[in-house]
DNA sequence: CGTTACGTTGACGTCAACGTAAAGCTTTTC
DNA sequence: GAAAAGCTTTACGTTGACGTCAACGTAACG
């Protein structure tokens, strides 16, 4: 009875879906893919505040366009980690490469939408060349 | 014997790949979704000049993210077009939209790279909220 | 006790733009 | 004249993150 367990000793998969404006097919194939591993009361999924965690830091990653593979990996770390302090600067690592993977994405569309500007602006958007045929 | 197929009467497919840097499998599957039409010697297929200023303007819209069924609407407005009047306005239209896509897209991403910036520079990224359990 | 709500597993379907064999032509090259 | 190029069609595979049944169990409501 101490005050350990507060508020939510847990929830079931529909809570979940709510929280999270989640369908129980994403929650179930995160397990799947060994994302989450909530516990059971006989068949029902039983999620706690770890898995509330997690959950929330897959939805956070997604946002920023890791693969749900890198996820699990990141998430391996922070479980696995002495303390956090190596794992933590792998992980930092990670993030960097994924924000350089963004900026040079973000600056392929920039080309690409220039472009487009001009070609529009220019009425030779789809313009065939001349052909004299 | 007109000076009217000048210089490239026709070519194949494997000129084309070479022109265009992309392999036979793009081409026939751009003809399967009705996108070009290459004439035939018997089995083979001969590219004219039309064909190949097709597969430019689609390569064209690839980079700006069309869909090929979208290319293929836009195709078919100037090939049915009554001298291109209306129907360019059409495609004018179409590119802004596409265009507005980008954009919206460009926005996204830059939120995201703003926030993963941010959780990187102040270490909170992956960092699961405390949890006093 | 029937209906409704919510949960389960399993497994195939979706989308886009091709990749990748497989199996067989014909033409060019040595 | 044989092997290598280059062409053809047919058709299943790939990638990621789920969607969408099917078929069933359980639990609470009224």
């Amino acid at each position: 009875m101490a005050a350990s367990d507060i508020e939510r000793p847990h929830a079931s998969i529909g809570d979940l879906c709510r929280e999270f404006d989640v369908t129980p097919r994403t929650l179930r194939f995160y397990e799947d893919k060994g994302l989450i591993a909530p516990r059971r009361d006989g068949q029902r999924r039983l999620y706690t505040s770890r898995d509330r965690a997690r959950i929330r830091l897959i939805l956070q990653g997604r946002r920023f366009g890791f693969a749900l593979d890198e996820m699990r990996e990141l998430l391996d770390l922070y479980d696995i980690g002495d303390q956090g302090r190596t794992q933590a600067r792998r992980v930092i690592e990670h993030a960097e490469r994924r924000l350089a993977e963004m900026e040079a994405q973000r600056s392929e569309l920039d080309t690409a939408i220039r472009e487009l500007r001009t070609l529009i602006a220019e009425r030779r958007i789809f313009a065939e060349p001349q052909a004299t045929n």
